[in-house]
DNA sequence: TCCTATAGTTAGGTATACCTAATTTGGAAG
DNA sequence: CTTCCAAATTAGGTATACCTAACTATAGGA
């Protein structure tokens, strides 16, 4: 019989990591920004849903074990170790890699691929993201316009969002602009995007409705026009086009 | 700010249910068999690789809820409520849909598919099960020749294992069976299994090698012959063919 | 019938990951 | 400089799901 604690300290998955570990993880990533600047206890908890406290917590347990995940010090904030680094790219790859799969492979709709992913993210083996990246012929976009961390943990050339890309919402004056990608956490707002067309890659002429408060655009060759709250705009990130 | 509140009971997945409670439900559910007896204490810390205490903890908490899992008294034993049953089924369903999933699809070789199964089974939605089940053409038979319950949580007729499936190695004297199916649970017995051809549904002639301790099969139209250990012949379940 | 072995239960802990409430701190504003 | 306040930390709990050790009940054998 086993000794029965090959069973215990609960989360362990296929990796090191518990769930909540991981999405701490990411969450550091994703406040860091490009820069990878530290991230403020306050911004955490709101990201993750979490009180202030809790994170303290977590953070104090993730730096003070033998090999960190995170760089953190009293009052000044954190950032990730490159141990850390490693492990939320790790972890983006499987979300993005499950949002194509489940897009292209079992034509799930757009706005519910994130909450699958964002579960399955954690559980599955490398053999299984393995697996799924053979299928999809290796992406290196997801769905949304993100680029998938590659197999090596860094995110590729021409990262998407691209450094240059500006939000919809903050878009002053007309103009021709590429769509760079989309938000994936408003199942509402990604219905409307759809709706109009709005697609990473593709061509977006917008026209700032003075009228309104919101935009009206209109995708690649069509002339049909519609209009997006600035709510909706607000999770579209575009490159404006020279000309 | 939310209330936080959302996000505790921490394990609750897209379901109502831990993994871990699925698991126990399982587990009492398979050990129960078809005539779905009271199942004991030890016999579920056994099969959980759990402390019989735990089991004791658990049941009582799982009989105890308002819309009790099981059916439990003191010192008798344990066998599932209805909404239990329909729960493991479900399980059990998912269980053996991403089996099959991940053997057609994403080709997985064999003794590969049990592990992420049993991970998977507890995280994945009820659109994910349409949809893959779906994309497979609703089968009603996993790649070990388990059937895979319905939808509607109920196991299919003609079930398999069939009931007058025996033990390949509670074979007595040479004869022609068919096979019936293969435990999913031991990745090394399952390599053997597999390289020597056999397959549910497959016609399986034996001879009970009186030298050694083992069997002599051939499969199919093959005239080779295989030598399966007495362990390995545990993991076969066949019918037998009259004549 | 009695006795004892085995199965089951209770009691008391651990670790994870949350919470609220109370306290501290560091930096910006006066 | 001091003051003050938002942000962070500490202190003290909760729930889940395990554990070990100690105790109890039941059922089969003498
Ligand atoms: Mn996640
Ligand atoms: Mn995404
Ligand atoms: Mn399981
Ligand atoms: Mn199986």
């Amino acid at each position: 019989m086993e000794t029965g604690d090959h069973n215990m300290a609960a989360r362990r998955r296929t990796n090191g990591n518990t769930e909540s570990v991981d999405n701490y993880l990411k969450a550091i990533l994703y406040l860091g920004g490009a820069e990878e600047s530290r991230v403020t206890i306050k911004a955490l908890a709101g990201r993750l849903s979490v009180a202030p406290a809790s994170v303290t917590n977590m953070l104090q347990k993730l730096a003070g074990s033998p090999a960190p995940l995170v760089e953190y010090e009293r009052h000044r904030g954190v950032r990730l170790s490159s141990a850390g680094k490693r492990r939320a790219l790790e972890v983006v790859r499987h979300h993005r890699l499950i949002e194509t799969f489940l897009y292209q492979v079992l034509d799930y709709p757009i706005e519910e691929l994130h909450e699958e992913a964002e579960r399955l993210e954690h559980f599955i083996s490398e053999r299984f993201e393995q697996r799924i990246a053979a299928k999809l012929g290796n992406p290196r976009i997801d769905p949304h316009g993100h680029s998938i961390p590659t197999m090596e943990g860094e995110m590729p050339e021409g990262e998407r969002p691209a450094r240059e890309s500006i939000l919809l919402a903050d878009v002053v004056g007309d103009g021709t602009f590429v769509i760079d990608s989309i938000s994936d956490r408003d199942a509402h707002s990604l219905r409307s995007i759809e709706a109009c067309g709005i697609t990473p890659g593709a061509r977006l002429r917008v026209r700032k409705s003075a009228s309104s408060e919101g935009y009206s655009v209109r995708t690649g060759r069509s002339s049909k026009v519609f209009d997006l709250s600035r709510e909706v705009a607000r999770d579209v990130r575009v490159v404006r086009l020279p000309k």
